[in-house]
DNA sequence: GGGTGTGAAACTCTTCACAGCG
DNA sequence: CGCTGTGAAGAGTTTCACACCC
């Protein structure tokens, strides 16, 4: 959103703009940034440039995060040359695959290496997130080698809840909870 | 979570067991639940099957939605093998990319068709849902062609804020917030 | 004038506690 | 007895309105 006002040349934004942009109310907004600190100027609207740095801090993304696939199937693939990803300092250091057949090879400038590897690996790349992109099957196993290497956040693409200790924190993205909303969002107009 | 003890033999399943399986809370559970109708049994608990019907009913899933993918790229072509859509009775019945090359194979089971064919397929496969999984810089184009359609619901991938009418509903998925989502729970414990 | 930051009101959502039924 | 369904209390969130500053 910042990205499209920043490309454009804008330097300024006020709440109402950001309101139109986001789906979200101008107080809504005013407030949800005020609440970090005072970022906006009277009259003229927040430092389009200002606020992205100030986003960033207070997401904690302004120091690079390493990030490490498990599993390099089509949606491994897809995540991995994501665009999204780029645009902030968090980068893809390594990716593990069960499949002896991908070992070695290279994925989006990322090298795949075995499974067994991983606890070392993740450790000496000091890998902080971890995104499960494996077969429902063997997610649970590699949630508890990701637990085991001392991996603190987890981002769980299978479609399966997994256990994991309360000082793990572990997000799902179920794809078909998105297709159900709509779905529901149809039938009830 | 339904299917986990579906599949375990559990007939009847109680909010506090639910809880533990979804991280909401029992009274919330029940409350949710409740809201659509008496499902459960005092003293018993929900009935398994009953409540997966139940909840089907509800998002409107128990009749067949057709679904469409726009861009079969890694991420479209992971998508459309994604294991957890085929578990309700949604179902992809066409795909569609701007590469010549693609035109005619199938991925998934589904024809890859040229976008230009979109509006005349979409109403012939009463498609009612789409997907959009190509490049930022094409979504907005493609909304505007699916809106074109009269497609109401759309579930987009791209990192992209996208302009719709009010009464289409967008739905985005932006896999970096996740990130973002994470990386914050991180910084602050 | 224009737009932020914020107290106060309105609202929604969550939790608690328990009556009541199987 | 065990667990649901729900009124009432509590917590949190959103909206409104406007003082204040650029």
């Amino acid at each position: 959103m910042l990205d499209i006002e920043a490309a454009q040349g804008t330097t300024d934004i006020s709440s109402a703009r950001l309101s139109r942009l986001s789906g979200f109310s101008a107080p809504q907004v005013r407030r949800d940034l005020a609440y970090f600190g005072s970022f906006g100027k009277r009259g003229v609207g927040y430092s389009v440039r200002g606020l992205r740095d100030a986003i960033g801090t207070i997401l904690g993304m302004d120091q690079p995060m390493n990030l490490a696939m498990v599993g390099v199937g089509n949606l491994g693939r897809a995540l991995l040359a994501y665009r999204g990803f780029a645009r902030q300092d968090s980068q893809f250091v390594v990716a593990f695959d069960a499949d002896a057949r991908k070992i070695g090879s290279t994925v989006a400038g990322v090298s795949v290496e075995p499974v067994g590897k991983m606890g070392r690996l993740l450790r000496e790349h000091d890998v902080r997130l971890a995104i499960i992109a494996v077969p429902a099957t063997q997610a649970q196993d590699v949630l508890d080698d990701l637990v085991g290497a001392g991996i603190k956040a987890i981002l769980n693409f299978a479609p399966r809840v997994l256990e994991a200790p309360d000082d793990v924190m572990v997000s799902n993205v179920d794809l078909a909870v998105e297709v159900e909303y709509l779905s529901y969002s149809l039938a009830n107009r």
